[in-house]
DNA sequence: GTCCCGTCCT
DNA sequence: AGGACGGGAC
């Protein structure tokens, strides 16, 4: 038996219970595919059974707001996707009237689905014969074939992905690429794979050299960018004052405080002598308390983070800038981290994120 | 630190 | 082609 049938028979041995490989609903395949990027399975899981709840259809997914969707969103990071699989479900229910498009040739053109998604949904919804390549493929042909092409390289890409398809088995694409998948998250797993109980060690070529650790190969390390959030926090007549996040910068389209960034780590005195900090709130100003710092870790960004709760009003407004009541906020999505410090500031029993 | 059922922008 | 984009788990 050759390696992939091997890994099929893995996989129909072995595979999880997951609630997308009950369907060959193309939306409902979207729905758990874009959750899924860069996004382990039990982190997602909750998000998808939400996601479905609320939005059955692709047609109840185009009527929701942006806001609706970032809010269900909340939590799960990489937040264009959310706002691209609006504009997605708007374009499908407007072109293709509502019933979502399972041809990989449509797919690709459609905003958030790339070569994976729609190679993906294609051959799980229709058996489209398309080689799915994600993190665990790439590991997967990398160990097994030893390639030592690095797999984020361009040449690497092309490589592996002409590699995938000359193996994919063209009668069941379907249950391939789960398998592919399956084997890699389950037991060619990073660090520690289970080449004990490997189906396909006796041909493995990193087995049999040794080279689990070393494989696959991947070009460079992002660089980590350190940013000195300081937020402000005031208040007019028990509401408090939110800015909306526009532009390019993370968390566009959540909702966070008003916001001074600094390049270094400055004291709270030098924070009020600031320029920006004057025109806002004037050069008098009384801070009423400090919480912090603290430090949350993206990708490619460390955040120290300063929340400055002020006596005082603003003199000047930012166009995003806006006051609201306790209840609304909780309707709002939030960065994971202002999240958790206005949950503890204001003592919600905040369920809302886990409300179905 | 690395990786996760990647894609978009420049 | 390179960089940006979240958050959690190990």
């Amino acid at each position: 038996m050759n390696f992939a049938n091997e890994l099929v028979q893995w996989y129909q041995e072995n595979k999880r219970d997951l609630p997308w490989r009950h369907t060959t609903d193309p939306y409902v395949i979207w729905l758990s595919e874009i959750i899924l990027q860069q996004t382990r399975v039990e982190q997602g899981m909750p998000y998808f059974n939400r996601f479905l709840a609320h939005y059955p259809t692709v047609t109840d997914f185009a009527n929701a707001t942006e806001d609706d969707i970032l809010k269900l969103w909340q939590g799960l990071g990489y937040y264009s996707r959310g706002r691209n699989m609006l504009k997605t479900a708007q374009l499908v229910q407007a072109q293709f009237n509502g019933k979502f498009p399972s041809a990989y040739e449509d797919l690709i053109k459609l905003k958030g689905i790339g070569d994976y998604t729609a190679s993906a949904i294609s051959s799980f919804a229709a058996n489209e014969a398309h080689a799915v390549l994600d993190g665990n493929v790439f590991r997967v042909l990398a160990r097994y074939f030893g390639i030592n092409e690095p797999i984020n390289s361009t040449k690497g890409i092309k490589q592996f992905k002409l590699l995938a398809n000359d193996v994919l088995n063209r009668n069941q694409p379907s249950i391939h690429n789960q398998a592919m998948m399956e084997f890699g998250a389950m037991l060619c797993k990073p660090k520690n794979p289970a080449c004990g109980t490997c189906p396909v060690r006796i041909g493995c070529e990193a087995f049999k050299t040794n080279a689990t650790t070393y494989l696959p190969v991947k070009l460079k390390t992002v660089k980590v960018k350190e940013r000195f959030f300081n937020y402000f926090l005031t208040f007019k007549n028990g509401e408090v004052l939110m800015n909306k996040r526009t532009g390019s910068d993370i968390w566009n389209g959540l909702y966070d405080l008003p916001l001074i960034e600094s390049d270094d780590l400055l004291t709270i005195s030098e924070i009020l002598e600031l320029e920006k900090t004057k025109i806002y709130f004037g050069s008098k100003v009384t801070v009423k308390e400090v919480y912090g710092l603290q430090k949350h870790v993206l990708t490619h960004q460390r955040l120290i983070i300063r929340f400055i709760w002020l006596e005082n009003e603003p003199h000047f407004m930012e166009a995003d800038w806006f006051y609201t009541n306790v209840e609304n906020l909780k309707k709002l999505a939030l960065p994971k981290i202002i999240f958790l410090f206005l949950t503890n500031f204001f003592k919600f029993e905040n369920n809302s994120l886990f409300s179905i």
